[in-house]
DNA sequence: GATGAATGAGCCTTCATTCAT
DNA sequence: CATGAATGAAGGCTCATTCAT
């Protein structure tokens, strides 16, 4: 059964990043997972269960990996460097998750539709509270962190729809580079260690079954 | 004609920026723009045209503004400055289209796609163009021009998802703040002026309608 | 008016032979009669009503023609030679028309049909005493008068879906081969005289424009 | 699968023959198949290509059996009156099947057209042979065995246009006379013996369930 | 577990027709 | 005369879902 439900999951994810939620139909996601449409429904409620399933783990993974990886980091130009490598990582490594946790929110009912939009701001807030702190700390430099969080984490979720691991660029330089561009963004130019990506690499790795 | 033509332009791109292009039904748009289903295609063609007329039509004038904006600009600081500002005013503005050329080009046809996907290059390549100019002329620094140049128009456009223009940020300021994001993120911490926005103020009056 | 409306009856005939009549769109007919489909209804009824009026005043043609042609003809070979000749040379010179008043009797309303059907009756009638008459007179030689009849209208109306005026057998001939045909499918192996054309030939002259 | 394929393929028969292609909603079909109209397309694929399939069998069929009651026959005589006998039974006995193979060509999409039409014309050498024959060993007399043949074809499938197994004629008297009437046709008045039908009986019986 | 069969609702699109201008 | 604008109804087809086997 867990295989089964993974393969219908994998098949999901893969067909509403490329088509969207509305775009995908129920016999596209049989044909993909190797089932009959009627098969489907032993692994999965309906299409929208699916789709709001996969969004809440993503969603979850993403913030347990964060909690993880910041454990204990109480520098904020440290963890925000941690929080930007790992979610570039993330969107890096599993692109079509990443993008129909970002694109397909408005295809999920009333009440879904609350629980992924609690779950993705229970996960801007650890950005939010380690920009605040890093400006109050005068570590950071901003007008408007809001505003500044907000671009930062749109132009790292934009890595899932250009980034591929086929081309030249490695996991690490890309996040390197965008914890250079982040810092840059916060006022900070070039100064001072890279972040530490060690305890990074683990959890992804752990969460995500991929060496960085 | 045209006053139907726009009528029904204007409830597509309200919806398929809300709901998606396969989210929204052709009973949807003939409501939202108070005709029959029937009528709406005295105006259109199918509803994939419309889709790709919209986006078509979008993208050109975005070109269109960009040369004209930049032009005579030859400091390429100066150039990206007024990129910056002229994309996140469009998409302050125009949220709804800019969402739906952003997000829509996989419900495209081959045919179409390829037509909407030249334009988007050519657009791009505006940026980078300048930013490669800058990067000879050692006015930018970055190890990544092409990284750089994809973060910052995903993290540009990604104003078109949250920027409200109810909200307390006005367009001059975020226009502003976004360009002060640019210049630090390749390498320019708060140096020289800002970027000179009165030509651009001229071009998004003239093109979008819109005081600045 | 009367031209108009005869652009818009040819154009029905040519498309409601090649396409029939439900397969004829009203756009169709208002591009072929090169008039925009609201025009259309300055010349015409509803679409069934233009159906009808042609398969009507068809038939009637073909009835009063027939009688013409025959008047004074006592003779049943003679007259029967001429009823082929005048039918064969009909479907060859107007095939549209004949098609569609052979094959469109199912699409119109019983009232419409009923009315067609009579004409037809009428019509069929003239053969059905001619050929009566043959074998009563001991001229034509058939165990099965009515299928007979029916037989040698099939055949003949079926000229209308392959001659060409364009190919190398002309009407004369055509005509000529077909009253053998049927004169031998009543029992006369080339006996006697050929019919005689020529009062067919002018009824024909003047009833389609057409010279035989 | 086999059974509710063959459902829909009755239906279709039925009411194409009675209404034509284009006058057979999809609903129509779903109605006389006691099918929902979704359920119509878990056995046929397009409506054409029901229609093209339903005809594309029916010739192959008749071409099968008209081969098989002919093979070994060498006499033209023989041969066609076996050609006339299968022909006239089969559009008795299958008139809507036949009737949408006569009258539906012009339905289908230039491809489907293609491949029907060469099955007609392959169906049609067998009489073309056999009349051209006939008339080189002197058996058949007339002056143009094309449209002899022509008139011929079109004179028997007129059959499936009003034969009626509730009336008078018995399957076996209609083919005989339609054989007698091919024979005079060809300029043999009612010499030698009428073709045997046994072959032709066998043939019918096992293609179309159907005893002479 | 797995699936062929089935369907009500809905999809995008075109239909024949009307009417104000 | 002529037509652009408009529409309710219907067109062919696909949807997500259920269920008996």
């Amino acid at each position: 059964m867990a295989i089964g439900k993974d393969r219908v999951r994998g098949a999901a994810v893969k067909l509403f990043a490329d088509k969207g939620f509305h775009g995908t139909g129920i016999r596209d996601l049989a044909q993909e997972a190797n089932l009959s449409s009627a098969s489907l429904y032993h692994y999965m409620g309906t299409k929208e269960e699916l789709l709001a399933g996969i969004m809440r783990e993503s969603l979850e993974r993403l913030i347990a990996a964060a909690r993880e990886a910041t454990d204990g980091v109480t520098d904020p130009v440290n963890r925000l460097g941690i929080l930007v490598a790992l979610h570039v990582i993330t969107h890096a490594v599993r692109p079509d998750e990443t993008r129909v946790v970002d694109n397909e929110v408005a295809s999920l009912s009333p009440h879904a539709k609350a629980a992924v939009v609690a779950l993705r701001d229970e996960y801007e807030s650890l950005w939010a509270e380690t920009i605040d702190k890093g400006v109050r700390d005068g570590v950071f430099r901003t007008d408007q962190p809001a505003v500044t969080r907000l671009a930062l984490l749109e132009m790292c979720s934009g890595v899932a729809r250009w980034y591929s691991s086929r081309g030249p660029l490695g996991l690490e330089e890309l996040a390197e580079h965008y914890a250079q561009l982040a810092m840059r963004a916060l006022g900070r130019l070039d100064e001072g260690e890279p972040p530490d990506l060690a305890n990074c690499r683990a959890v992804v790795s752990k969460t995500w079954s991929v060496a960085v």
